[in-house]
DNA sequence: AGCACA
């Protein structure tokens, strides 16, 4: 029956061994702990901490037979019970000779994580969240999701294993924060190993999988419509499928917006490869080419909503193009490469414009950043609002950084309480931001907050 | 709180 066997398994005493199994102990018990636990007995030789589903038993095999006696009969007889800080250990003989180690891929650090994510909604859990989430210890090159028997899983690339180690440690057993999922999502917790992996194949940027290194790879439809999830953003609201291309268009448009002037407003966020312009249903409508689709994002965020002049004339409204390269023909008014160093410049006559043209031909290198290129004559054409015009400063310099920087990366090894210090994204001034801007629970975002469950 | 690849 199987319930002899189960006595026999649980009864009080087992016979000696020198390897002693302890259980109960505090979440992630360190090998040093239980060294000094087993120390005034005899010389603990071997250790193996964070056994079992809780992680919260361990083993430590002494030298010899007569230290694990003496510990367990020490502990037998003692009032006070053995302790790792401040919490009681339950000791006993385990019912093995020696500690084998039996290293499997989880236990050997790499530079990719398997995360379970733990909870009756967990498959809810967007994979933007689980960037966002893990993105705050390094940058991450790929993610990929897959429901296996063992629930919502996630392999996660970083750049290195020390990145990926201390993303491991400070969020394995946790749960993800209430404010990063929406309403009806219930806990999810972190379950975290490595991964035996060390580059994760993504053929398609989708709801399951991302590839952050590769902004050209194609984008799956079902990243685009309801592919069975619903991308979630912070606010819990949907997310379109983001892209480094942006589709702008240009409501109220008083002032002629040059190719010039978009490039001014979209290079405050880093750097642009393309433009082109284009009439639909007689309004102008724009696609902006950046590098990466983080800086598209934060582009988006900064500028949706906002008037390139005052007044409000030429609000910019912007969405995500489906397009990753755009396919500039012919350098002109209307369509730009920034990224061929030097094209002729068709149909392109500064005096016609009746403003000079100082980002012609100019290769996209030659943006740091810090580069504003005003726009014209004040008599001809408005200038753009202070925020845009204006020269630009220091903090427009790194801002898109900055910015990133505050979103996706808090400091280095973050300590679960966090610094208070993180600030707010700074803006260029005038720049005003709506209320539901993404960038605004940046100042509470990072990773503090995450809870430990039991 | 109960024995190590889930």
């Amino acid at each position: 029956m199987a319930s002899v066997s189960s006595q026999q398994q649980f009864r009080y005493t087992q016979p000696p061994s020198k390897v002693l199994h302890l259980r109960n102990l505090p979440w992630e018990c360190t090998e040093e702990e239980l060294i000094e636990l087993g120390k005034p007995f005899g010389k603990v030789v071997n250790t193996k901490c964070n056994v079992g589903s809780n992680r919260n038993q361990a083993f430590i095999e002494f030298t010899d037979l007569n230290q694990a006696i003496a510990m367990i009969s020490y502990y037998a007889s003692s009032s006070e019970p053995a302790q790792v800080r401040g919490k009681t250990v339950y000791l006993q003989y385990s019912n093995r000779q020696e500690i084998v180690h039996n290293k499997t891929a989880a236990d050997v650090a790499g530079n990719v994580l398997l995360v379970t994510i733990e909870g009756e909604d967990a498959h809810l859990v967007s994979i933007d969240v689980l960037h966002l989430v893990f993105s705050a210890f390094g940058f991450v090159h790929k993610i990929t999701t897959f429901e296996k028997t063992a629930g919502f899983q996630a392999l996660i690339q970083f750049s290195d294993a020390e990145t990926a180690t201390s993303a491991k440690d400070a969020l394995d057993g946790r749960s993800i924060p209430r404010y990063l999922l929406s309403e009806q999502v219930g806990p999810c917790t972190l379950k975290i190993t490595y991964s035996g992996h060390t580059d994760l194949t993504v053929k398609f940027q989708s709801h399951r999988s991302r590839d952050y290194t590769n902004p050209y790879l194609p984008v799956a439809q079902s990243a685009i419509e309801g592919g069975g999830q619903v991308m979630v953003g912070l606010d819990g609201k949907r997310l379109e499928a983001e892209s480094n291309v942006l589709l702008a268009s240009i409501e109220n448009m008083q002032y002629a917006v040059t190719l010039d002037v978009l490039h001014t407003v979209f290079s405050t966020f880093g750097p642009i490869q393309k433009i082109a312009m284009f009439d639909k249903n007689g309004a102008l409508q724009a696609l902006i080419q950046y590098p990466d689709t983080q800086t598209a994002v934060v582009a988006k965020e900064a500028l949706e909503g906002h008037c390139i002049y005052d007044g409000g004339f030429c609000k910019l409204h912007l969405s995500y193009s489906r397009h990753t390269d755009l396919s500039i023909k012919v350098n002109n008014d209307r369509s730009r490469d920034y990224t061929v160093p030097i094209t002729p410049v068709v149909n392109l006559q500064p005096s016609i414009l009746g403003q000079p043209v100082p980002m012609v031909g100019a290769p996209a290198q030659q943006y740091n950043g810090s580069q504003y290129t005003p726009v014209s004559d004040p008599a001809m054409t408005p200038q753009p609002q202070a925020g845009w015009g204006a020269a630009p400063p220091a903090v427009a310099q790194s801002m898109p950084l900055q910015m990133y920087n505050n979103v996706y990366m808090p400091p280095g090894n973050m300590p679960p309480q966090m610094s208070p210090g993180n600030m707010p994204p700074q803006m260029p001034p005038g720049m005003q931001f709506p209320n539901h801007s993404m960038l605004q629970p940046t100042s509470t975002l990072p990773a503090y907050g995450f809870d430990r469950t039991q």
